[in-house]
DNA sequence: CGAATTTGACCGGCGC
DNA sequence: GCGCCGGTCAAATTCG
Protein backbone atom coordinates (compact mmCIF):
# COMPACT_ATOMS: atom_id res chain seq x y z
CA UNK A 1 0.00 0.00 0.00
CA UNK A 2 1.30 3.90 -0.56
CA UNK A 3 2.36 5.02 2.55
CA UNK A 4 2.66 8.47 1.81
CA UNK A 5 -1.24 8.36 0.35
CA UNK A 6 -1.99 7.45 3.49
CA UNK A 7 -0.16 9.69 5.30
CA UNK A 8 -1.57 12.72 2.90
CA UNK A 9 -5.03 11.16 3.54
CA UNK A 10 -4.50 11.06 7.24
CA UNK A 11 -3.18 14.47 7.40
CA UNK A 12 -5.79 16.00 5.48
CA UNK A 13 -8.95 14.05 7.03
CA UNK A 14 -7.57 15.35 10.66
CA UNK A 15 -7.44 18.91 9.59
CA UNK A 16 -10.80 18.31 8.74
CA UNK A 17 -11.59 17.27 12.13
CA UNK A 18 -9.69 20.03 13.91
CA UNK A 19 -11.68 22.88 11.41
CA UNK A 20 -14.73 21.61 12.24
CA UNK A 21 -14.36 21.11 15.74
CA UNK A 22 -12.73 24.44 15.90
CA UNK A 23 -14.68 27.01 13.88
CA UNK A 24 -17.71 27.64 15.56
CA UNK A 25 -16.24 28.94 18.26
CA UNK A 26 -13.94 31.12 15.94
CA UNK A 27 -16.95 32.33 14.26
CA UNK A 28 -19.07 33.81 17.02
CA UNK A 29 -17.86 37.12 15.94
CA UNK A 30 -18.29 38.72 12.60
CA UNK A 31 -15.11 38.85 11.94
CA UNK A 32 -12.51 36.54 12.50
CA UNK A 33 -8.91 37.62 12.51
CA UNK A 34 -6.58 35.47 10.67
CA UNK A 35 -2.50 36.79 10.96
CA UNK A 36 -3.61 40.32 11.61
CA UNK A 37 -6.41 40.09 8.75
CA UNK A 38 -9.81 40.76 8.79
CA UNK A 39 -12.24 38.47 6.76
CA UNK A 40 -15.44 38.83 6.18
CA UNK A 41 -18.22 35.82 7.30
CA UNK A 42 -19.23 34.89 3.57
CA UNK A 43 -15.82 34.88 2.88
CA UNK A 44 -14.92 32.89 5.49
CA UNK A 45 -17.96 30.44 5.28
CA UNK A 46 -17.35 29.93 1.41
CA UNK A 47 -13.85 29.21 2.21
CA UNK A 48 -14.97 26.37 5.16
CA UNK A 49 -17.59 25.21 2.66
CA UNK A 50 -15.54 24.42 0.05
CA UNK A 51 -12.54 22.99 2.36
CA UNK A 52 -15.85 20.89 4.20
CA UNK A 53 -16.48 19.27 0.80
CA UNK A 54 -12.95 19.02 -0.44
CA UNK A 55 -12.60 16.38 3.55
CA UNK A 56 -16.16 15.13 3.03
CA UNK A 57 -14.14 13.60 -0.44
CA UNK A 58 -11.09 12.68 1.75
CA UNK A 59 -12.89 10.79 4.87
CA UNK A 60 -14.51 8.81 1.68
CA UNK A 61 -11.05 8.13 0.18
CA UNK A 62 -10.09 6.93 4.11
CA UNK A 63 -12.57 4.68 4.64
CA UNK A 64 -12.68 2.77 1.31
CA UNK A 65 -9.07 2.09 1.94
CA UNK A 66 -9.45 0.96 5.69
CA UNK A 67 -12.34 -1.19 4.62
CA UNK A 68 -9.88 -2.77 1.62
CA UNK A 69 -7.37 -3.12 4.83
CA UNK A 70 -9.96 -4.82 7.05
CA UNK A 71 -10.53 -7.18 3.94
CA UNK A 72 -6.99 -8.32 3.44
CA UNK A 73 -6.56 -8.89 6.71
CA UNK A 74 -9.46 -11.19 7.43
CA UNK A 75 -8.34 -12.78 4.23
CA UNK A 76 -4.86 -12.80 5.44
CA UNK A 77 -5.92 -14.53 8.91
CA UNK A 78 -8.37 -17.46 7.24
CA UNK A 79 -5.36 -17.94 5.38
CA UNK A 80 -3.35 -18.40 8.64
CA UNK A 81 -6.25 -20.17 10.25
CA UNK A 82 -6.80 -23.05 7.38
CA UNK A 83 -2.76 -23.58 7.90
CA UNK A 84 -3.20 -23.95 11.15
CA UNK A 85 -5.71 -26.71 10.74
CA UNK A 86 -4.03 -28.09 7.73
CA UNK A 87 -0.44 -28.61 9.82
CA UNK A 88 -1.80 -29.47 13.55
CA UNK A 89 -3.53 -32.57 13.44
CA UNK A 90 -0.63 -34.59 12.12
CA UNK A 91 1.69 -33.79 14.86
CA UNK A 92 -0.99 -34.22 17.85
CA UNK A 93 -1.56 -37.60 16.52
CA UNK A 94 1.95 -38.51 17.31
CA UNK A 95 1.77 -41.20 20.08
CA UNK A 96 5.27 -40.92 21.69
CA UNK A 97 6.00 -38.43 24.53
CA UNK A 98 8.05 -36.49 22.56
CA UNK A 99 6.69 -34.37 19.27
CA UNK A 100 9.11 -32.92 17.04
CA UNK A 101 8.35 -30.96 14.37
CA UNK A 102 9.88 -31.37 10.91
CA UNK A 103 11.32 -28.16 9.91
CA UNK A 104 14.27 -26.81 11.64
CA UNK A 105 12.09 -23.31 12.42
CA UNK A 106 12.89 -21.93 15.52
CA UNK A 107 9.46 -21.13 16.37
CA UNK A 108 8.14 -24.51 15.66
CA UNK A 109 5.99 -25.07 18.44
CA UNK A 110 3.96 -28.11 19.27
CA UNK A 111 1.21 -27.94 22.40
CA UNK A 112 0.56 -30.95 24.23
CA UNK A 113 -2.27 -30.77 26.04
CA UNK A 114 -4.19 -29.01 29.03
CA UNK A 115 -6.51 -30.81 31.15
CA UNK A 116 -8.49 -32.13 27.88
CA UNK A 117 -6.01 -33.00 25.39
CA UNK A 118 -3.04 -34.22 27.45
CA UNK A 119 -5.97 -37.48 28.38
CA UNK A 120 -3.47 -39.48 26.67
CA UNK A 121 -0.55 -38.09 27.64
CA UNK A 122 1.80 -41.08 30.04
CA UNK A 123 2.43 -38.18 32.94
CA UNK A 124 -1.59 -37.34 33.13
CA UNK A 125 -2.62 -41.15 34.38
CA UNK A 126 0.25 -41.26 36.47
CA UNK A 127 -0.56 -38.17 38.39
CA UNK A 128 -3.83 -37.86 38.42
CA UNK A 129 -4.21 -35.53 41.23
CA UNK A 130 -1.87 -33.16 40.34
CA UNK A 131 -3.99 -32.35 37.20
CA UNK A 132 -7.31 -31.47 39.32
CA UNK A 133 -4.97 -29.25 41.57
CA UNK A 134 -3.56 -27.39 39.09
CA UNK A 135 -5.98 -25.56 36.79
CA UNK A 136 -4.81 -25.62 33.27
CA UNK A 137 -1.06 -27.49 32.20
CA UNK A 138 -0.02 -27.50 28.82
CA UNK A 139 2.89 -28.44 27.21
CA UNK A 140 4.34 -26.95 24.04
CA UNK A 141 7.77 -28.70 22.50
CA UNK A 142 9.54 -26.03 20.43
CA UNK A 143 12.27 -26.93 18.18
CA UNK A 144 15.60 -24.79 18.45
CA UNK A 145 18.93 -24.85 17.59
CA UNK A 146 21.16 -27.29 19.92
CA UNK A 147 23.47 -24.53 20.42
CA UNK A 148 21.16 -21.89 21.44
CA UNK A 149 21.14 -22.24 25.43
CA UNK A 150 18.52 -19.17 26.26
CA UNK A 151 16.04 -21.62 26.82
CA UNK A 152 13.80 -18.70 25.49
CA UNK A 153 10.43 -19.75 24.12
CA UNK A 154 8.63 -16.68 21.88
CA UNK A 155 4.65 -17.41 22.83
CA UNK A 156 3.78 -14.40 22.79
CA UNK A 157 3.81 -13.47 26.41
CA UNK A 158 5.90 -11.40 28.51
CA UNK A 159 7.77 -13.27 30.99
CA UNK A 160 10.27 -13.17 34.16
CA UNK A 161 12.47 -15.71 34.92
CA UNK A 162 12.41 -16.12 38.62
CA UNK A 163 14.52 -19.41 38.95
CA UNK A 164 16.61 -21.98 37.32
CA UNK A 165 17.66 -25.21 38.62
CA UNK A 166 19.41 -28.68 37.34
CA UNK A 167 16.84 -31.84 37.67
CA UNK A 168 18.05 -35.24 38.20
CA UNK A 169 16.55 -36.80 35.53
CA UNK A 170 18.07 -34.02 32.95
CA UNK A 171 21.34 -32.48 33.00
CA UNK A 172 20.24 -29.62 31.02
CA UNK A 173 19.24 -26.83 33.44
CA UNK A 174 15.34 -25.94 34.01
CA UNK A 175 13.89 -22.40 33.82
CA UNK A 176 11.15 -21.19 35.47
CA UNK A 177 9.44 -17.94 34.39
CA UNK A 178 6.39 -16.20 36.01
CA UNK A 179 4.28 -14.12 33.56
CA UNK A 180 5.25 -10.64 34.00
CA UNK A 181 2.61 -8.73 31.78
CA UNK A 182 -0.29 -8.76 34.33
CA UNK A 183 0.65 -8.71 37.86
CA UNK A 184 -2.95 -10.69 38.83
CA UNK A 185 -1.58 -13.15 35.77
CA UNK A 186 -0.66 -16.27 38.17
CA UNK A 187 0.95 -18.56 35.09
CA UNK A 188 3.85 -20.33 35.35
CA UNK A 189 6.20 -21.52 32.85
CA UNK A 190 9.00 -24.32 33.34
CA UNK A 191 11.32 -24.45 30.38
CA UNK A 192 13.65 -27.48 29.62
CA UNK A 193 15.56 -28.99 27.11
CA UNK A 194 14.32 -32.66 26.26
CA UNK A 195 16.84 -35.75 27.39
CA UNK A 196 16.11 -36.91 24.29
CA UNK A 197 16.97 -34.55 21.89
CA UNK A 198 19.00 -31.32 23.06
CA UNK A 199 17.43 -29.75 20.05
CA UNK A 200 13.67 -29.51 21.41
CA UNK A 201 13.07 -26.78 24.35
CA UNK A 202 10.21 -28.22 26.50
CA UNK A 203 7.67 -25.17 27.56
CA UNK A 204 5.43 -26.70 30.44
CA UNK A 205 2.74 -24.37 30.99
CA UNK A 206 0.25 -23.85 34.66
CA UNK A 207 -2.49 -21.73 34.74
CA UNK A 208 -4.42 -19.99 32.42
CA UNK A 209 -3.60 -16.38 31.39
CA UNK A 210 -6.05 -13.74 32.67
CA UNK A 211 -5.04 -11.49 30.06
CA UNK A 212 -4.69 -11.71 26.15
CA UNK A 213 -0.69 -11.43 24.63
CA UNK A 214 0.95 -8.22 24.82
CA UNK A 215 1.42 -8.88 21.02
CA UNK A 216 -2.24 -9.28 20.41
CA UNK A 217 -3.40 -6.30 22.70
CA UNK A 218 -1.04 -4.18 20.19
CA UNK A 219 -3.24 -5.77 17.25
CA UNK A 220 -6.81 -5.07 19.15
CA UNK A 221 -5.89 -2.03 20.67
CA UNK A 222 -3.35 -0.08 19.00
CA UNK A 223 -5.33 -0.15 15.08
CA UNK A 224 -4.59 3.87 15.68
CA UNK A 225 -0.53 2.54 16.23
CA UNK A 226 -0.40 1.26 12.92
CA UNK A 227 -1.35 4.74 11.67
CA UNK A 228 0.93 6.95 13.76
CA UNK A 229 4.33 4.78 13.14
CA UNK A 230 5.19 7.57 10.89
CA UNK A 231 5.15 9.86 13.90
CA UNK A 232 5.99 7.42 16.63
CA UNK A 233 9.56 4.91 16.58
CA UNK A 234 8.20 1.43 15.87
CA UNK A 235 10.27 0.12 18.28
CA UNK A 236 8.58 2.31 21.67
CA UNK A 237 5.44 0.51 20.29
CA UNK A 238 6.33 -2.39 20.98
CA UNK A 239 6.35 -3.87 25.19
CA UNK A 240 8.05 -7.52 23.92
CA UNK A 241 11.43 -7.38 23.69
CA UNK A 242 11.60 -10.90 22.67
CA UNK A 243 8.96 -11.12 20.52
CA UNK A 244 9.10 -9.90 17.12
CA UNK A 245 7.83 -6.18 17.45
CA UNK A 246 4.26 -5.57 16.26
CA UNK A 247 4.48 -8.76 13.69
CA UNK A 248 1.56 -11.06 14.14
CA UNK A 249 2.13 -13.51 17.49
CA UNK A 250 -0.19 -16.55 17.41
CA UNK A 251 -1.35 -17.75 21.03
CA UNK A 252 0.19 -21.39 21.19
CA UNK A 253 -0.40 -21.77 24.92
CA UNK A 254 -3.85 -22.95 24.29
CA UNK A 255 -4.91 -26.31 23.21
CA UNK A 256 -7.29 -26.87 20.54
CA UNK A 257 -10.50 -27.10 22.80
CA UNK A 258 -9.72 -23.31 24.07
CA UNK A 259 -8.27 -22.01 20.73
CA UNK A 260 -11.94 -21.31 19.92
CA UNK A 261 -12.42 -19.16 22.47
CA UNK A 262 -8.94 -17.92 22.62
CA UNK A 263 -9.87 -17.02 18.14
CA UNK A 264 -13.34 -15.30 19.33
CA UNK A 265 -11.39 -13.21 21.96
CA UNK A 266 -8.23 -12.10 19.93
CA UNK A 267 -9.99 -11.92 16.19
CA UNK A 268 -11.50 -8.28 16.19
CA UNK A 269 -14.82 -8.26 14.36
CA UNK A 270 -14.10 -5.90 11.36
CA UNK A 271 -17.31 -6.90 10.08
CA UNK A 272 -19.79 -4.34 11.22
CA UNK A 273 -19.55 -0.87 10.03
CA UNK A 274 -19.99 0.17 13.48
CA UNK A 275 -16.33 -1.70 14.10
CA UNK A 276 -15.26 0.34 11.09
CA UNK A 277 -16.77 3.81 12.18
CA UNK A 278 -15.04 3.28 15.74
CA UNK A 279 -11.63 2.12 14.25
CA UNK A 280 -11.83 5.17 12.03
CA UNK A 281 -12.77 7.62 14.93
CA UNK A 282 -10.11 5.96 17.22
CA UNK A 283 -7.58 6.47 14.48
CA UNK A 284 -8.23 10.43 13.74
CA UNK A 285 -8.54 10.77 17.76
CA UNK A 286 -5.23 9.46 18.74
CA UNK A 287 -3.55 11.62 15.54
CA UNK A 288 -5.27 14.25 17.11
CA UNK A 289 -3.39 13.53 20.78
CA UNK A 290 -0.04 13.43 19.24
CA UNK A 291 1.26 17.03 19.97
CA UNK A 292 3.86 15.97 16.76
CA UNK A 293 0.61 15.93 14.66
CA UNK A 294 -1.51 18.63 16.30
CA UNK A 295 1.57 20.90 15.67
CA UNK A 296 2.40 20.16 12.36
CA UNK A 297 -1.32 20.17 11.40
CA UNK A 298 -1.80 23.61 12.67
CA UNK A 299 1.11 24.90 10.51
CA UNK A 300 -0.63 23.05 8.18
CA UNK A 301 -3.93 25.08 8.37
CA UNK A 302 -2.25 28.31 9.24
CA UNK A 303 -0.48 27.63 5.98
CA UNK A 304 -3.35 26.84 3.79
CA UNK A 305 -5.45 29.60 5.48
CA UNK A 306 -3.02 32.17 4.63
CA UNK A 307 -2.47 30.91 0.97
CA UNK A 308 -6.08 30.68 0.55
CA UNK A 309 -6.32 34.03 1.81
CA UNK A 310 -3.76 35.75 -0.64
CA UNK A 311 -4.98 34.14 -3.66
C1' DC B 1 19.59 4.03 37.35
C1' DG B 2 15.90 0.88 36.94
C1' DA B 3 14.63 -3.51 35.17
C1' DA B 4 15.80 -8.14 34.13
C1' DT B 5 18.57 -12.09 34.98
C1' DT B 6 21.56 -15.09 37.63
C1' DT B 7 22.49 -18.02 41.31
C1' DG B 8 23.04 -19.73 45.91
C1' DA B 9 20.10 -20.32 49.93
C1' DC B 10 16.01 -21.81 51.78
C1' DC B 11 11.63 -24.44 52.24
C1' DG B 12 8.33 -28.14 51.96
C1' DG B 13 7.08 -32.73 50.25
C1' DC B 14 8.26 -37.38 49.89
C1' DG B 15 10.61 -41.82 50.40
C1' DC B 16 13.48 -44.63 53.14
C1' DG C 1 14.56 -38.12 61.46
C1' DC C 2 17.32 -37.59 57.58
C1' DG C 3 18.48 -36.82 53.01
C1' DC C 4 17.04 -35.92 48.37
C1' DC C 5 14.70 -33.22 45.15
C1' DG C 6 11.82 -29.74 42.95
C1' DG C 7 10.30 -25.20 43.47
C1' DT C 8 10.78 -20.43 45.14
C1' DC C 9 13.03 -16.40 47.15
C1' DA C 10 16.00 -12.67 47.17
C1' DA C 11 20.59 -10.55 47.04
C1' DA C 12 24.02 -9.81 43.65
C1' DT C 13 25.05 -8.94 39.10
C1' DT C 14 24.33 -7.56 34.40
C1' DC C 15 22.29 -4.96 30.86
C1' DG C 16 20.04 -1.29 28.26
Amino acid sequence: MNSSSWVDSLDLNASARSLQLETPKEMNGSHLVVFGRKLSVKEETGALVEELNRVHEENAKLTKMLTAMCESYNALQGQLRDLMNRSSPEKEVSPTRKRKSESGNNDNVVVVGNSESCSTDEESIKKPREEIIKAKISRAYVRTDASDTSLVVKDGYQWRKYGQKVTRDNPSPRAYFKCSFAPSCAVKKKVQRSVDDQCVVVATYEGEHNHLPPSQMEATLGSSRCVSLSSVPPGSATPVKSSAGPAITLDLTKSKSGDEEARNHSKPKMDSPEIKQCLVEHMASSLTKDPNFTAALAAAISGRMFSTKSN
